[in-house]
DNA sequence: GCCAACGTTGGC
DNA sequence: GCCAACGTTGGC
């Protein structure tokens, strides 16, 4: 199977008291609604189709459990009035074979820089290839 | 339950 | 335009 060249990496959080991996498998394609901060918007106005993304868990769990991939680039989020915000659809890929906690990615220094720890509050986060392949090898995930 | 980080609001 | 007050996120 042949991928393209261009291909982002992304992370998007949710806390599983609202929506979790299981309700995300469950449905198979959701749309990611309900972001309300423009760094994030930014973010999820940049994916693609393609694009594949960590599935976490804030708050209960603290870890990485699964993989999505955007089926739907951008588009207004319904669930906003103003129609300025953006979701996107993604597809459940599958779950971690290992979940990484958000407690071994703290004490990886491959991944001091990395946006989930840099900005903790920011829901939707880019990961470099190189993340996204120390975190899937962390994960036993075979991509 | 507390607190740090950070975004937003509103007075000036 | 500055900045203090306040609200929210999310880790601990």
């Amino acid at each position: 199977m042949s991928q393209p060249a261009t291909r982002s990496y992304w992370l998007v959080k949710s806390e599983p008291d609202a929506f979790s991996w299981d309700e995300q498998v469950a449905s198979d394609i959701e749309p990611w609604t309900g972001v309300r901060n423009h760094q994030a918007k930014k973010n999820l106005a940049t994916m693609k189709m393609g694009d594949l993304a960590f599935f976490y868990h804030s708050n209960k769990g603290r870890e990485i459990v699964g993989v999505v991939e955007i089926v739907r680039e951008g588009y207004p989020d319904p669930t906003a009035e103003s129609g300025s915000w953006v979701c996107v659809d993604v597809k459940a890929v599958g779950p971690m074979p290992r979940p990484v906690t958000l407690a071994e990615i703290k004490a990886d220094p491959a991944l001091a820089d990395f946006g989930l720890v840099r900005q903790s509050r920011l829901s939707v986060v880019p990961v470099s290839a190189g993340h996204w392949d120390h975190l899937c090898r962390a994960a036993g995930w075979k991509g």
